[in-house]
DNA sequence: ACCCCGCATGTAATCCTTTACATCGCAGAA
DNA sequence: TTCTGCGATGTAAAGGATTACATGCGGGGT
């Protein structure tokens, strides 16, 4: 149906070797000729067949990308800043989101595989042992947020620990001594690292270490809301609360105000990660800010330079700040 | 590097076009030679090369998405909308989100364009004529909240001016006199549905219709946290403020919070989109609900029956429903 | 004993582009 | 005049999978 570059080379009567000089380096080809050819396209409305050129050269151009089911705002920065850089290098993003399931993850990666030059997996729950069998070896891939290990893979984190660490002594700054944490769940890595950078300052601040002041969530705000009636029944009642990340601290500010209840007053509440909403919630919400934007531009820079150089795969970290604003009761930086 | 179909052949002692009768469709095959074949393909790893076989169907079972650069949350929702469907039937998805620019989207276009069998563009200011020589003939286009015009490309819209109207009715219904509408910018297609809701809201309740209630805005959260000052300056100050979209409802929350101000005792709230987020807010968001992962879904649906069967172009309008909360001074729905 | 049919499998064309190599023609040198 | 060299262009081979058509073989019917 579309032209061909048969098409295009038969109207300007010329081969398709030339057709295919002039669209593309522009060998040296007479001037002349190489407007015939330029006119006939336009005419033609041709677009060279992405595929055949892809088989040809042997690479696609395209890089996939799977990211869990949850996190709302987390995702759309990722993924802007996975495009950025994509794009800068004409490459596509073939994404992904809507699995929960390994199984379903695995299927998608397998229709993925004959189709990507390398792979972007977010996916903190992750066995290596379950890649290594799918991918072959010859397919790059850069692992978000999740155990780092193993030499075939690429790996970027955030600084989990450090920053949990800081909130944590943040709030032991403010005087708190018994502070709940919310966790995401025993599986996850985010939730695992930052569960220990909570203890490691719990222990170096002389908190109080009351194993029930570990709650377990899951990420959602619905946890995070839910926690509140939990933290209300502890005794002696906590007076602040580390949630694993913002959209639990938002829940949790939501929790408070269905019970009558204030943050800071009644409950000093620190997040995890600084999705946009943080600045935007009355109390704003004082958390770690995790540079997601920048986490997607490495990861593709990461990976794209494992597509061309083949540099090797390593292992990154990304540096979190404490941002300071309303619901730990300081006042907000400006 | 990869192994191809000729190697699993030669590994099973038979010919290519019996390896792929195994693979794929499986005709008549022995038993025992399938057998033999998929124990080659396991041996090798053998992936077959999408690339090739997409050339040869004439086919990609991709799709190209383009969503502009703002609403995080709005384009989480309909990315997992058209995720759902698209892997449902065996396609992939093909994202580009960070631009701004009209030549810049033109350019993302351009490089889909040999490369997906169907295109879905989420862009409110889109003329037609622009995509009209861009777009060959042959290529289905579903265009999201655009106008509805020209045979050429199916659109899905929300039913905008409805769910405006909704709104305003019901501040109407609250007692209010002076409801102020935050608009979304001229050019975009949404904001001018709304407007005309809201318009027609005022005039048909009697509502007072001083155009100086109309304020503009952008449809960002820093538009709707600037927007209560413009409020306050308005005398006599109106007591309900309708937001185009959730975003900025938010952020005027936000500034009213900054000002010691409060919804919906010192200004009523209603935003409109249904965001994740305006459930856990405080005080939590009245708003009219879009269906925003439907729409992806019903996106997709169509955009494949175009692919398919060649179905012609429609043109499709998703009801809106009013959620009444508690910015706008109702107590909640349970 | 011969033929025909159908099953299992192989051969080769096709999808469209890029590009190494071949060819052609012309100009300048001997 | 004939040869050489080079610039412009053409020819055809990949690239990997699918599939229409061809082939070969064995069994059943007459």
């Amino acid at each position: 149906m579309d032209a061909t570059i048969q098409d295009v080379a038969d109207r300007a009567d010329v081969s398709v070797a030339t057709v295919s000089r002039v669209l593309n380096g522009s060998d040296r080809v007479r001037e002349s000729t190489k407007e015939e050819v330029v006119k006939a396209a336009r005419a033609l409305g041709y677009h060279p067949n992405e595929t055949a050129r892809n088989l040809r050269a042997q690479e696609t151009r395209m890089v996939g990308v799977l990211l869990p089911n949850m996190h709302g705002e987390f995702f759309a920065q990722v993924t802007r800043g996975l495009d950025r850089k994509a794009r800068a290098s004409g490459h596509h993003l073939m994404v992904s989101n809507s699995h929960t399931q390994e199984d379903e993850a695995k299927a998608v990666i397998q229709s993925l595989l004959g189709r990507v030059d390398g792979l972007i997996l977010l996916w903190p729950r992750l066995s290596h042992d379950f890649l290594d069998d799918l991918v072959p070896d010859s397919l790059p891939v850069v692992l978000l947020n999740t155990d780092r290990s193993g030499p075939r893979f690429e790996t970027l984190a955030f600084d989990n620990h450090d920053g949990a660490y800081a909130a944590v002594e943040h709030l032991a700054e403010h005087g708190h001594e018994r502070v709940a944490l919310l966790t995401g769940g025993p599986q996850n890595y985010d939730a695992r690292e930052r569960r220990s950078g909570y203890r490691a300052a719990v222990s170096d601040y002389g908190l109080d270490a009351d194993p029930s002041l570990e709650l377990e969530g899951d990420f959602t705000r619905e946890a995070g809301r839910a926690a509140v009636e939990q933290v209300r029944s502890l005794t002696p009642r906590p007076t602040a609360l580390f949630a694993s990340n913002d959209s639990m601290a938002l829940g949790v500010l939501r929790g408070l105000h269905e019970a009558g209840l204030e943050a800071p007053d009644d409950l000093a509440v620190v997040g995890f990660d600084d999705i946009p909403m943080a600045h935007y919630v009355a109390p704003s919400l004082t958390t770690v800010h995790a540079p997601m934007q920048e986490l997607g531009e490495r990861a593709m820079e990461r990976l794209l330079a494992l597509v061309q150089d083949d540099a090797s795969p390593a292992h990154q970290t990304l540096h979190t700040r404490l941002v300071r604003r309303e619901s730990c009761g300081c006042s907000p930086e400006p």
